[in-house]
DNA sequence: GTATTCCGATTGCATTTTGCAATCAGTTGC
DNA sequence: GCAACTGATTGCAAAATGCAATCGGAATAC
């Protein structure tokens, strides 16, 4: 569970975080989907994780200390999963990751254009993205004007565009 | 020992690509240690791979069309591994990597320097770097002007004045 | 008030992946 | 000829993964 430290190399300790099939799949569902509890990250996921591996991430992840957990006051038995600090400054990694995925793999139409998004939009973007995550899950104060459309709403807009248009374009065939 | 492609997300097939233990770590030493052999690879990199396991990425990496295997003219049995364009656009999102753990986790100074330069250096030296990769993989012509020091040469020469410092350090405690 | 659904997990088990050491046959240097 | 080196391969134990079933408590529907 704890980490190796198999060398001090930063690029080897970072992939000693990251270097499995599922814990930046779930990260990915926190940041840009807003997943805060269980369920909705074990339904949500479109690769379909397993419950028992999902509670063991989530308590690696709070090990390493890139989440945090709380009770939920609506709902007794309800956790409520944060990002931390260390988890939100990943947002220009999974930008850049995207960006070579969308160039090398066959990715698909409608869940790339997220990326696309948040590519174009470059540092400016990620850095009002990071800030409305921490504006969530961190209870800082927001520094983007009120009245300014949030990045996450704008990436599920440009999906749900996408899904109309080719709903839209297999209706005309 | 394919690619599952459980989804078409961009941030996933990068995962499936990079989300082991192994991979990035070879492809690593390829790119800042300049390793071209099977045995430079085994024997180089501080993790300690299994020679089991590398030959398993080596083939994977190649079926995924990050790296290419040639004859060596100057020694029957031994092949020379080269990185793709593929592999070569991972630079900007090791930088990345690099200087996330470099802020995060409990790197070694030895080993963070490089990082520390590369994240300096910023998207120029990353440039110019992937132009020294595609020159020595690729057969690329350089684009540098000759006399330019290669950004290899100066990781290395960073990385070994800190050993340097530290060595005079200790000696003189 | 009681049946049902939902909550965050946990358990058991088969399959797959990993780590490690030993080994291989061909090539090279001497 | 022979030791060292080349890119691997094999066997095996240990760990991780995937999957289905299940848990006790809490909310919800009626």
């Amino acid at each position: 569970m704890n980490i190796d430290r198999r060398s001090g190399c930063p690029i080897n300790l970072s992939l000693e975080v990251f270097g499995d099939r599922w814990s930046l799949i779930i990260l990915r569902d926190m940041i840009f989907g807003g997943r805060r509890h269980f369920r909705e990250i074990l339904n949500g996921s479109l690769e379909g994780i397993a419950s028992n591996i999902l509670a063991d991430r989530l308590k690696r992840l709070m090990e390493l200390g890139l989440l945090t957990k709380a009770d939920d006051p609506s709902h007794k038995q309800k956790a409520i999963y944060s990002l931390t600090e260390m988890a939100i400054t990943l947002v220009p990694i999974m930008a850049h990751l995207g960006a070579w995925g969308r160039v090398w793999l066959p990715v698909s139409e409608e869940l790339s254009i997220r990326a696309e998004l948040l590519e174009k939009g470059g540092q400016p973007l990620w850095e009002q993205f990071m800030d409305e995550l921490r504006h969530e899950h961190l209870g800082a104060p927001s520094r983007t004007p009120a009245g300014t459309p949030g990045v996450r709403a704008q990436l599920r807009a440009a999906y749900e565009a996408v899904v109309a248009r080719n709903a839209e374009a297999a209706r005309e065939r």
